[in-house]
DNA sequence: AATGCACGCCAC
DNA sequence: AAACGTGGCGTGCATT
């Protein structure tokens, strides 16, 4: 078989044969081109091969599977259409499960892993399927860019996973020690925890008390006089003991040690070279209901502030973050096309710009209020000052409200770009039915009433957070186009290289969680990166809401440690 | 010994 | 100060 060549390629439908990858070109206003097979040893090359000379949109059954391949093979792709997400967006109730295929009775192949078990034929039928459907949908604009959005995603979130996140494994350790002591024996407890440990153990008089255990500890504090019902820091640091201080310091560092202690360290960062090692989480692209991302290994969407001294450049190399300030109250405010609010939002203190609107007194209410919005308090004081939101920005609060009322009747919600909500469970609607039965007890009613407003909440949330992870979407994905363009598509050696760390040789994210990005960068280029960050949160504005006047404004550092922001 | 759940805390 | 959305995960403890 010679070399493929089609001058109008556009696509390129990758799936699995009997025992070949089979590729087949879509190209403009023609039909399918004849599939052509290759080998699991092929696959890479060929893939480079047509990527040099055609930038195609790579159409695959599963990003997450198929990429990483490519990835390892030091093989990378511009863009792509992921059909499972494609159609989780598109079909949300017959959406298949990531990795379904693994759970086939039959040991999956190189092959099978490469191609995620998707016959070629159905799969370019299902591409058609999915275009069909998006140009049939109410908005086919909007659902066309979310599908792009995704998909890219998809392939930032494997190179993210493979690259990895720079982490100074030394540092950490010098963290540790200095919060802990010394790294102990395995099962035994560092010399700091331990101290503190006596020290409860002594205002609580209770000789043997394990600090760890929940009800060991309810029950000495209760016998010592204190009267709480749980032992969660906020109701403990309302009492007036001497065993409270040493034990909220306790639970801190105990908490430091079990998620981000040493183990955490041998287990999930992967050393490269000297003290350079990278941690390597696997991002789960739509893992969320409302399309954020979820994580899986390592607690990646859970980096205590405590241990981000660790993220270090690379020598030579700089860092540069970037979150989006007040993310979610400013996509509320252009989604709903309140010209009042994106107005407060014009600066970059939106919570800020409300105070000086008049309608609340200080930011810390103004922040207090607004999360309360997005979030449905309805008592304390996110309950009192919401009303005043109400009245001030009847377009952007009513977005949320009655987003809250349609989840409150078992309806489904949108986001701005049209992912849909998921219906209530059964056992909601079985609880809604029980309680409008003539016979009903009253706490079948207290109940079903309590699940019905819950739903409003989540469905309320929904629309915002959705929204807000398109547009943190769309940034990533604009802003991995630019750092391409700066030089970061190319690899070094690879694993069989002779020295050095292995990695991309230009600017690339090394980092993602729903409104922050951090990019890894050759110093030289740190300040184009900066640029290119915040051209890129303009540029995913636009891409969503058009001309209508939203900003949103970044935080950005170039640092060597992740410690240096905030 | 393996599994599942509740708790508690971390992140946005 | 606590209740007000989305998650992951380690630990203790009960169940199988």
């Amino acid at each position: 078989m010679g070399p493929v060549s089609y001058a109008a390629a556009v696509e390129v439908v990758l799936a699995s044969g009997p025992d070949r990858a089979v590729l087949t070109v879509l190209a403009d206003d023609a039909a399918p081109a004849e599939p052509v097979d290759v080998t699991a040893e092929q696959l890479p090359g060929r893939v480079a091969d047509l990527e040099a000379r055609h930038s195609p949109r790579w159409v695959w059954p599963d990003t997450a599977r198929v990429y990483p391949r490519l990835l390892a093979a030091g093989v990378r792709v511009g863009r792509c259409h992921d059909l499972r997400l494609g159609r989780a967006i598109l079909d949300p109730t017959h959406a298949a499960q990531p990795h379904e295929a693994a759970h086939d009775v039959h040991q999956p192949t190189l092959l099978d892993e490469l191609t995620a078990q998707l016959d070629p034929v159905e799969a370019v039928a299902e591409h058609a399927r999915q275009r069909t459907a998006v140009t049939a949908a109410p908005e086919p604009g909007r659902l066309r860019l979310l599908l792009a959005a995704e998909s890219a995603g998809a392939l930032t979130a494997a190179e993210m996973s493979h690259d990895g996140l720079p982490w100074d494994r030394n540092e950490h350790d010098r963290i540790l020690t200095g919060l802990l002591g010394p790294r102990p024996q395995p099962g035994r407890r560092p010399a700091v925890l331990e101290d503190l440990a006596r020290q409860i153990r002594h205002h609580l008089a209770a000789a043997s008390l394990n600090p760890d255990s929940p009800a060991e500890l309810l029950r000495a504090l209760n016998a010592a006089g204190v009267e709480v019902r749980t032992t969660r820091k906020w109701e403990l640091a309302q009492i007036e003991h001497p065993a409270v201080a040493p034990l909220l310091e306790y639970k801190k560092l105990a908490r430091l040690l079990s998620a981000n202690g040493w183990a955490w360290l041998d287990e999930w960062v992967r050393p490269v070279a000297g003290e350079q090692g990278r941690f390597h989480p696997e991002y789960v692209v739509g893992g969320v209901v409302t399309g954020r991302w979820a994580t899986s290994g390592g607690g990646a969407l859970q980096l205590p502030k405590q241990v981000r001294g660790a993220v270090v450049a690379d020598p030579g190399w700089r860092l540069v973050v970037a979150d989006a300030a007040q993310l979610e109250p400013r996509v509320l405010a252009a989604m709903a096309g309140d010209e009042r609010m994106a107005e407060a939002a014009r600066g970059a203190d939106l919570y800020q710009g409300l105070v000086d609107q008049g309608i609340v007194d200080t930011r810390a209410h103004a922040k207090v209020a607004m999360l309360g919005a997005l979030y449905g308090a309805t008592s304390g004081e996110a309950g009192r000052l919401m009303p005043r939101l109400l009245r001030a920005y009847p377009r952007a609060t009513g977005v949320v409200e009655d987003a809250a009322r349609a989840g409150e009747r078992g309806e489904t919600v949108r986001t701005w770009l049209g992912r849909t909500s998921p219906e209530p469970p059964l056992s909601w609607r079985d609880a809604q039915h029980r309680a409008s039965a003539e016979d009903a007890g009253a706490d079948e009613v207290r109940r079903a009433r309590q699940l019905v407003r819950d739903w409003g909440r989540f469905t309320r949330n929904f629309v915002v957070q959705g929204t807000a992870a398109e547009w943190a979407l769309c940034w990533m994905a604009d802003l991995r186009g630019r750092l391409r363009a700066l030089g970061g598509s190319g690899t070094w050696p690879g694993p069989a290289g002779p020295a050095g760390p292995i990695g991309p040789i230009g600017p690339h994210l090394v980092f993602f969680l729903h409104d922050e990005v951090v990019v890894h960068t050759p110093e030289e280029l740190a300040d184009d990166v900066a640029t290119a960050v915040q051209e890129a949160a303009v540029g995913a504005g636009r891409l969503l809401f058009g001309t209508f006047p939203a900003e949103f404004p970044l935080d950005v550092a170039v640092v060597r440690s992740y410690a240096e922001v905030g």
